[in-house]
DNA sequence: TAGATTGTTAATCGATTAACAATC
DNA sequence: TAGATTGTTAATCGATTAACAATC
């Protein structure tokens, strides 16, 4: 069955949902849907996507639905990960508690400065870009995340898809070419904030400034 | 009518890929295609959306298009934006240079932290949170950027709102409630590196670690 | 004129919503 | 049993792709 890839980010919409349930044992779609603002229909076709984890009647069991979408969303288990370029973003991301508690764990840190290369930040020491290859070769790692400047990211993105990564978050506002297979995200955020002001140059209310 | 909501990151695709060609005067739906990774009936059908601004036979005149595209985008004028949370991330934002040259200007920053409150960054005297109300009001800002933990996130984009805000960028991992008429786009890294677990799961790769 | 390329219409594809029989 | 709620099918909606007449 082909799997619409926007209930991706609504599987983790209702994972957070059940997360902040404890008390409770059981959940509706109806629930659910007013926690996350999606449709209850919506609700129940992405998880029906998946399998038959409700009850008819009842609902749904949280602990199994937790575990579940855990399951669907690959996060029943450890992820390590890279980063590329400390600048800025790159230390931000680095210090960001948000990954830790869903299972995501930077490992190693590189930049091509040598004024940061040896430093150590949140633990890390960071590593010179040159031994980029065999770390996160030794290493096993599957996913990178790319912090480094528009011209420098290209050429970062294909020594990591050399070095076995599988899975790339970019943060530089390039398109990446990738090849076949290597799931790729770009997060631009002057693009987001350009859809912001089409909206604004659209919108009918009389603007400010 | 109707304009698909996919389709404006792509006219910002579509204005970075002409900012490459200033030694050409003409481009094609084709060319922009290519470089943006489009089709080119959907560069044609983008454009058109928004107007005739092409020659059957010879193609778009970078010129005409260039400037089109930024009217469109909302970005033929500078954009005042307001910071709150100045932490790791908002402090990469704060120095992040990829906004100014989209015609976006960070015009003030708050922080709940006293420690932080009165420090200059880049420029900018970080300000108490308590200010946000007065200094947004008389600034005139319509866009503001919410880099808080995930706790007062809800808080400050009610106080934001209150206060004029028309467009949010949110960065905190929740899903804030706003009122009609408020743009808000979030952006959870969480999410979306989870996202890229639910593909190295799903994948028929042998994957290592 | 011949070749190129747009703008637009129609066809296809994919995602969301609505409805409801089946189930608890 | 009566009320609640799922899982699934069909209907709707929206976005993308293909095709091509019109134009330069």
């Amino acid at each position: 069955m082909k799997i619409p890839s926007s209930s991706i980010p609504r599987i983790s919409l209702y994972y957070r949902a059940i997360l902040s349930l404890e008390a409770v044992s059981v959940t509706s779609s109806q629930q659910l849907a007013t926690l996350t603002g999606c449709s209850a229909a919506q609700v129940r076709k992405d998880l029906a996507y998946f399998g038959q984890f409700g009850r008819p009647g009842s609902g749904y069991n949280i602990e199994v639905l937790k575990s579940e979408l855990k399951k669907i969303l690959g996060i029943d288990r450890k992820w390590e990960v890279a980063l590329v370029g400390v600048g800025n973003l790159g230390s931000a991301l680095l210090t960001y508690r948000g990954f830790k508690t869903q299972g995501f764990s930077i490992k190693c840190a590189f930049d091509n400065d040598t004024k940061k290369v040896n430093k150590v930040k949140q633990g890390i020491r960071i590593k010179d870009i040159d031994e980029l290859e065999r770390t996160v070769k030794s290493k096993g790692i599957n996913i990178a995340i790319v912090a480094v400047p528009r011209g420098a990211a290209q050429g970062v993105i294909d020594r990591l898809i050399s070095s076995g990564i599988k899975a790339i978050l970019n943060l530089a506002p390039i398109r990446p070419r990738v090849p076949k297979g290597i799931e790729l995200l770009n997060i631009d955020l002057s693009i987001e904030l350009e859809r912001l002001t089409y909206f604004l140059r659209q919108s009918a209310n009389p603007l400010r400034g």
